[in-house]
RNA sequence: GGAGGGAUACCAAAGUGGCCAAAUGGGGCGGACUGUAAAUCCGCUGGCUUCGCCUUCGUAGGUUCGAAUCCUACUCCCUCCA
């Protein structure tokens, strides 16, 4: 053991370690990251990606970066779709049944997954396989042996199944293979370290069990955070809604992130962003002591997440957009356009509610009705406030319906 | 296989013949405020040609002047026993 795999083996461990909330077994870790580097033989990473929801939003990022440290260390990835598995449904944090998807849905969703996740990963250090690849050739028989592996009560012992079967709500047995089926990548992959979100640490574990199994040495399994979503509360996934895709309009983006609880914000910087942490450190003091305003905290944030997604250019646009809208409550510059035939125009004007729906402003008319009742209606700046009123329609004409609602007339 | 319980709006959950477009909470939306799409407070939350009409309480029928509420069949779910 000489000191220079001791150094490297720590400028690692300091690397890797870093925001991770577990690693087990963590001298299991040590001595393959050792190992890993006296024979120069990179470790294999594994992490599972389920196609059902293609669009990466910002809490998956949390993951992905860690994996892209492993891979910036000279580690091999190992991405595998969970293309079986999401035809038969994941039972994750959702506490009901999902529904099974197609095989092209899948094919589909996992290109977007990839395509999406190369602007960061280094394609040509990275291995993509699909899981249907031994997971669909096993028999019945095979199915059976391996579920003999493991008992029902280990498998209640997930916090999931446990919570769902003590409220009465339904779990159905091809359920228990969702573990069965991620615990078999890892001995299909024989991998070194599987990554996932706290809540994947069953299925991680589920991988340890089945390797030791098949007699294969044990994958390490490395734990991050769940980031919480927009609400501050739930885990930021997509069915929740309460997330800020990276893919979401530069605007949309900025506006999100702006909408996250102020106590949130360090979380995202921390996991989300590359901020050092002795500037995170800086900011946090510089909040409790009244010197920055958590405001501009929060706007630095937004303005990091559409930078590094965006651009730089996009970013200013954003935040520019963002304080002539909602600190000055003025019109931003990019209202859309509609245009409208001015022979279809009626001569006392133009019965406002209908035309909400009309625009796309409101859904129905008596949303539209609502929306009026409720102010927050303004027609060229000014408040409307009648629900019977009707509108001169004229070029350039700027309905807006709540903060961020506009729509600019345009007469042909 | 047997016995029992349940299915209500975006979600959770009241309602057991007219006062039910359906309590309450959450979510969502709007307003006020804060020059944050934070927090807090207030309001709205089926559709429409809105002092009225139409559609909605698992599905299909039935009883009744009148049904989310009663009856019948069906579908799905849960629990216990085996």
């Amino acid at each position: 053991m000489t000191p220079e795999v001791e150094k490297e083996l720590e400028r690692q461990l300091a690397i890797l370690e870093r925001g991770a909330v577990e690693i087990l077994p963590p001298d299991a870790f040590h001595s393959k990251l050792r190992r890993s580097i006296e024979q120069k033989k990179p470790l294999k990473i594994k992490l599972g990606l389920d196609p059902t929801a293609p669009d990466i939003h910002i809490g998956h990022t949390v993951v992905f970066n860690k994996l892209k440290q492993f891979q910036d260390l000279g580690h091999t990835v190992q991405l595998v779709i969970g293309d079986f598995t999401a035809r038969v449904g994941d039972p994750t944090g959702k506490s009901e049944t999902r529904k099974q998807l197609t095989e092209e849905e899948v094919l589909h969703n996992a290109k977007t997954y990839t395509t999406q996740l190369f602007k960061r990963l280094d394609p040509a250090k990275t291995e993509i396989s699909f899981n249907s690849k031994w997971l669909a050739p096993l028999t019945f028989a095979d199915v059976t042996n391996l579920a003999a592996k493991v008992t029902v009560a280990r498998m209640l012992e997930r916090d999931d199944f446990s919570k769902r079967y003590q409220s009465g709500q339904a779990i159905s047995i091809h359920e228990f293979f969702y573990p069965l089926m991620q615990g078999y990548d890892s001995v299909a992959l024989q991998s070194d370290v599987e990554l996932g979100g706290t809540d994947q640490t069953f299925n991680l574990l589920m991988g340890r069990q089945l390797q030791k199994e098949f007699g294969q040495e044990e994958q390490v399994i490395l734990t991050m955070p769940l980031l919480e979503g927009l609400d501050g509360v739930k885990k930021m996934s997509k069915s929740l809604g309460n997330y800020i895709g990276v893919d979401d309009e530069p605007s949309d983006m900025y506006g999100k992130s702006m909408s996250i609880p102020d106590e949130l914000m360090y979380k995202y910087f921390q996991l989300a962003t590359d901020l050092p942490n002795e500037e995170l450190t800086n900011l946090k003091a510089g909040i409790e002591d009244g010197s920055i305003h958590p405001r501009d905290a929060k706007m630095r944030l937004a303005y990091t997440f559409v930078d590094m997604y965006h651009g730089e250019e996009a970013a200013k646009e954003a935040e520019q957009r963002f304080r002539t809208v909602f600190q000055q409550n003025a019109l931003p510059d990019d209202i859309p356009v509609v245009e409208m035939a001015q022979a279809d125009l009626e001569a006392d004007g133009t019965w406002i509610v209908p035309l909400l729906t009309q625009l796309k402003l409101c859904p129905s008319n008596g949303e539209a009705r609502r929306m009026i009742q409720n102010g927050g209606v303004r027609v060229n700046q000014e408040k409307l406030v009648d629900v019977q009123a009707r509108i001169q329609l004229e070029d350039g004409l700027v309905i807006q319906v709540g903060k961020r609602k506009f729509t600019q007339i345009k007469l042909v």
